[in-house]
DNA sequence: CCCCAACCATGACATGCGTCATATTTTGCC
DNA sequence: GGCAAAATATGACGCATGTCATGGTTGGGG
């Protein structure tokens, strides 16, 4: 009943003004910075795993996420990717490089097919250097990623697998979980593979660990999409009383 | 030749000014707001272990590190200590939650004798109001440790032992290491267990680890000092290549 | 100078989990 | 619907590392 030819696979671009608008980071700026960003920002397209940036040390932009979802990786000097951070719809990747001329050392790439506003760095400059309502909420942002960061070190640190990828789809839930009779939806098109970059560890022990679950009836995972169906046991095993 | 009766254990608790002045996150401040948060801070000590906060969702004031070191840790709700951060003489700890309201969701704690400043909360929150290049220092500051922190957090992932520890030694001579002749110097009094915590291992792990490399002529340690006689043997250790 | 408490060191053992190998199922596309 | 490719699943195997246990070494205080 939705009507579109291409709806089906690839919907078109959403407004700019919109996206930005959705930015919690960016509503401290006046509708006519808005409108300015607006006009010099360009929608861009990144299908299922494609690179945004391979190391964003020099891009001259940053994005806002549309709709999709975007995975902020490195990449170990052994060869693992690991997946620092999962970047949803009103989300902003790769503005504090831009801000403090450094750009961002991570590798960006679409999680699923994903709409993405590119924001030149000319553009915002000028708006960050005099708007201290948007330098407020970076502080308040960045301090929130911070507190994130830490809480993944130490899930990380104290090892056991199934504790770390419970702890994974806690923060995912967290983020991104929608409340329905059934449990929590992580509506992010997520693989095994992906969740095991995430949780540091390998495909094989995350599709070990989610198997065992998905038979004691925990959780289920229907096109990529994850339900918990027992949050309360999912945090019990973080604390390591499987 | 230094002739102090006590200055053997304990310094006297150095100037308020200096140790403000020696915070490069507060140098944009200016010298009347540099004396009035002189007057009213604190100089506190610590001793080897000692709690500065168990959890400082609550507390009133931050601290500067005057000499010594500050650890800040979490405790894994498995009960394990993990180590996030080591903060050395010149940098402030607890500041971001002060300035946000929210506290930090942290334990800190002294790593050897210290010597600290207690910035009250309610003498800051004036400056840091109406200060634009604080604000702007404290967003740089907060994405250095932010990538410090997914760093470590890539680190973390790609398990193996001494692949962690060697990163965590490149960190801290990254952060506190003073080149000689002989190596790089960490001058921070760590233990075999203060490394644990923060590699996220054990402290036997870490002792064979370390003398393993202590055998093979990589790093000494000496009172609780540790040399990096080879660097690059380290560097390429992280790189997987043992 | 000696003693006690940290800290460092080393071995034995069990096992979690990474690695490899090989199905089976799902997804996307013509 | 049918095919190819990706994703999921499962088993076998071995090593790295956590766990426990015991001993040696250092350093600071009386």
């Amino acid at each position: 009943m939705d009507g579109g030819v291409e709806s089906a696979h690839m919907h078109e671009p959403p407004s700019k003004l919109e996206v930005i608008r959705s930015s919690s980071l960016l509503n401290g700026l006046t509708d006519e910075q808005i409108e300015e960003l607006a006009v010099v920002s360009r929608p861009a397209h990144a299908e299922r795993a494609e690179l945004i940036w391979l190391d964003g040390s020099s891009v001259t932009f940053f994005g806002i996420v549309a709709s999709g979802f975007v995975k902020m990786t490195r990449t170990t000097a052994a060869g693992q990717e690991v997946t620092t951070e999962i970047m949803g719809p009103g989300q902003i990747f790769g503005l504090l490089g831009v801000v403090d001329g450094t750009g961002c050392p991570q590798t960006a790439k679409a999680v699923c097919d994903t709409w993405y506003l590119k924001v030149p760095k000319a553009s915002i400059m000028p708006i960050y250097n005099t708007n201290v309502v948007l330098k407020e909420h970076l502080v308040r942002r960045t301090t929130n990623r911070l507190r994130q960061s830490y809480d993944m070190i130490s899930h990380l640190s104290s090892g056991k697998v199934d504790q770390r990828i419970a702890a994974v789809l806690l923060m995912l839930a967290n983020s991104y979980g929608v409340g329905k009779d059934s449990g929590v939806v992580i509506s992010v098109p997520l693989t095994r593979q992906d969740i095991a970059e995430i949780a540091g560890t390998t495909v094989e022990s995350t599709i070990r660990v989610m198997s065992k679950w998905q038979k004691s009836g925990l959780v289920t995972t229907k096109s990529k999409m994850i339900l918990l169906k027992d949050k309360d046991a999912l945090v019990s095993t973080v604390r390591g009383s499987t």
